[in-house]
DNA sequence: AAGACGAAAGTGGTTGA
DNA sequence: TCAACAACTTTCGTCTT
């Protein structure tokens, strides 16, 4: 079970002597050395900002300055083994005062996380993903927590948005269509909610990959194993010759394992490849008649069919 | 008769002024 | 904030097997 709050005391050597690495995200008891907790969601991925914003441009300023992740105030632990005795009974009052809010605010946040991280195991367990996804998203979902991401959305969609978020960052990525079936809320929903978390916590995901998909959606359909890593090697093409960009990555995986389907004489309607991958057969109509053209892959599915003739 | 193909119109989301 | 835009869908008629 995920417990949340911090660690104040070193379970290795008891000092309360800890260290925050702001920059690696790691709390480091600084007696004897050990990591104490590594809570913080790594942010650093290595990738190009797609979403070049203007409107918080001073940050965008090269070196990645993601971990400022800690807000002020919710995370931080107001002081328990302070002395009291040297001050004013005023400033003893305002310390009570303090650290009675961050009880509140910490047992409402306990309250909210323990029914957020039930429903987040019923979708996992709905979805079957496996157990590091479902940590990913409770991490998350706690980042957003304490950040009060949450207010004014409905707990379940944000659980789904981070789950998503958790899904792709691990690439098994799986479609907002069935996330939304999952947890049982609407599909711009979730992509809304995810979207605004990603951005508020500046997690940066990788576009997801076509070739993620391919494994699932062949299995879905009965595909042999050559067939499937046929379509891996049409997707390898397709990016190169720059087919993949700005597609939707589930119809490009759906044409390519359609192709590799007809070459290895493992047909395959339209409308059943469509089905599993969530779209339509126009969409893969489209890629696959892309994929022709580019590919030059014509002619090895003429002699499939001339083959089948004889 | 079923599946593949393509045109046309509609939808939701992104982008750039 | 709004209009243009691209990707994708829905629908429907035609062609192929």
């Amino acid at each position: 079970m995920l417990k949340h709050g911090f660690v104040r005391k070193c379970p290795e050597c008891g000092s309360v002597n800890l260290f925050l690495n702001k920059e690696k995200g790691e709390v480091i008891c600084k007696d004897c050395g050990l990591v104490v907790d590594d809570k913080m969601v790594d942010f650093g991925q290595e990738w190009r900002d797609f979403d070049s914003d203007k409107s918080d441009s001073r940050r965008r300023s090269g070196a990645p300055m993601t971990y400022t992740q800690y807000d002020q105030g919710l995370g931080t632990e107001v002081g328990r083994s302070a002395d009291l005795s040297q001050f004013s009974s005023k400033a003893r009052n305002k310390f009570f005062r303090l650290r009675k809010w961050q009880y509140r605010i910490s047992t409402a946040i306990e309250r909210n996380l323990k029914l957020a991280l039930a429903e987040l195991k019923r979708v996992v367990s709905y979805l079957k993903l496996p157990k590091s996804v479902e940590e990913e998203a409770a991490r998350i979902y706690t980042l957003a927590v304490r950040k009060g991401l949450v207010r004014g959305r409905s707990m379940e969609s944000v659980v789904a948005g981070a789950l998503y978020a958790a899904c792709r960052r691990h690439e098994v990525p799986r479609t907002l269509d069935e996330l939304s079936e999952a947890s049982g809320i609407e599909k711009k929903e979730i992509g809304r909610t995810y979207r605004f978390i990603t951005r508020e916590l500046e997690i940066k995901i990788i576009p997801s990959n076509p070739a993620d998909y391919i494994a699932r959606f062949s299995s879905a359909l009965k595909l042999s194993p050559e067939t499937q890593s046929r379509a891996v090697e049409i997707l390898d093409k397709a990016q190169s010759e720059e087919l993949t960009s700005g597609r939707g990555p589930t119809g490009i995986a759906a044409a390519a394992l359609y192709v590799s389907a007809l070459i290895h004489g493992e047909k395959r309607t339209q409308r059943e490849v469509a089905d599993v991958a969530g779209v339509t057969e126009v969409t893969i109509r489209n890629r696959y008649k892309e994929l022709l053209d580019k590919l030059k892959l014509e002619k090895e599915i003429k002699k499939v069919k001339s083959k089948s003739k004889e």
